[in-house]
DNA sequence: TTTTGATTAGGTATTTATACCTTATTTTAC
DNA sequence: GTAAAATAAGGTATAAATACCTAATCAAAA
């Protein structure tokens, strides 16, 4: 246990944190020292806590918890602003490739798919510890796919969608009204319908089936 | 290992299989002979086999696999038909209550969500095998609520949509309001909310975005 | 033959979406 | 440094969707 790679785990399904703690604990080269369900606390948490993991694992689909939505994104942004010596390796239920260049933008050192195998996971936490970052031949073909253009012009150069419609675009596709979509994303209904109205514009849609069906057909949300 | 009792597991995710796995490796009376990462070819592979599960968890949310989309819902119907003597427990990412009156109906003995505890699984296994269902405090609240209401409906309810609601998602994907889907089918308004209410009880969907992705999900519109 | 399910149609009420405006602040681009 | 775009927020309407009822007709299945 001792001089072990220090591994953090945010993940909010509690039987899948428990699955991947069983799985790691099978090699002796590393130590979960830290867990979490949601992400909102982890920063403030190991601020205060004597040890800070190596390699910290992410889930990208953190819930909403209660009224504070903090996705798994947000979660890298902080971890590698606040302790510039973390891994964070990003577990992905989906592997909508797009999303890597968000998560590597944000920070995030790598990139596994949930369907993984574990010894994949293992090896992803060693050779981010080691060698500062993990990409496997799938996360490295969505980079080369999309290198030279920045972040935002990937979705904006296909879509003509800018950031903050996407995000209401992926709510309204979850079904969620314009109400709740305000309160995940802290800001009025008002503004929720002002970003829907120019949905409706640019995508040349009538209604929410418009959206839903230019969403899926341009890969902009997960089916 | 003799004489514990047989589970198989059905999840697409590979870490979150092996998990379990490990997870359930902790109790000698259970001992875990079957597993697949997708639910299509389950039926035939058991019926192939010369030993059953006695307890099956299903994966809720199978995803589409290449062309043929099967769902946990699906396999439970087929599981529970094809045999009778298993038990059927549900493992669902999202906690909406309204799967669980429908998975109850398609056979299954039991509703787990993926968040819960690692000794909630097993004295689920349990509890299905020696007493033949397992029902937590959730999911017996959640059917409580809907017993009475439209729960009867939502029993009768097949999966299946009947030609004319097919004819009806079709147009509203098309983003067609209800009153031109009313003169296009040459029927009233009143029936095309009518058909459009029983489309949103059975495909449990909030609202036509909830709709249209179900027709996307499977495969019942054109993109 | 009885029953069930599909299709049709209606009423009433509420909620949500959509259209069409204006305005202010901040970010980004040139 | 200025211009343009993105984001946020508001008002005032109407249109559409959704919820929750009932009920008649017809065809198919039991």
């Amino acid at each position: 246990m001792k001089n072990g790679i220090k591994v953090g785990l945010v993940e909010d399904q509690h039987l899948f944190r428990d699955g991947i703690k069983a799985i790691l604990s099978a090699w002796q080269d590393i130590e979960i020292i830290f867990e979490a369900g949601e992400g909102f606390s982890v920063v403030q948490t190991l601020l205060q806590s004597e040890q800070v993991p190596d390699v910290m694992l992410v889930d990208l689909s953190l819930p909403p918890n209660g009224s504070t939505p903090y996705s798994g994104e947000q979660l890298t942004i902080d971890l590698t602003a606040t302790f510039p010596e973390m891994k964070v390796l990003i577990l992905s239920g989906h592997q909508d490739e797009k999303f890597i260049i968000r998560l590597i933008e944000a920070g995030a050192h790598g990139y596994l798919v949930k369907d993984s195998d574990p010894l994949e996971v293992y090896q992803a936490i060693v050779t981010a510890y080691e060698k500062g970052a993990y990409i496997n031949e799938r996360a490295l073909m969505a980079i080369q796919q999309n290198i030279g253009k920045k972040t935002k012009e990937i979705f904006r150069s296909d879509t003509d969608l800018t950031w903050r419609e996407l995000e209401v675009l992926e709510l309204i596709c979850r079904q969620h009204t314009a109400e709740e979509i305000g309160e995940k994303l802290f800001i009025s209904v008002k503004t929720v319908n002002g970003h829907r109205s120019n949905l409706l514009l640019k995508t040349a849609s009538r209604n929410v089936a418009g959206l839903v069906m230019y969403a899926v057909k341009n890969g902009l949300v997960n089916i």
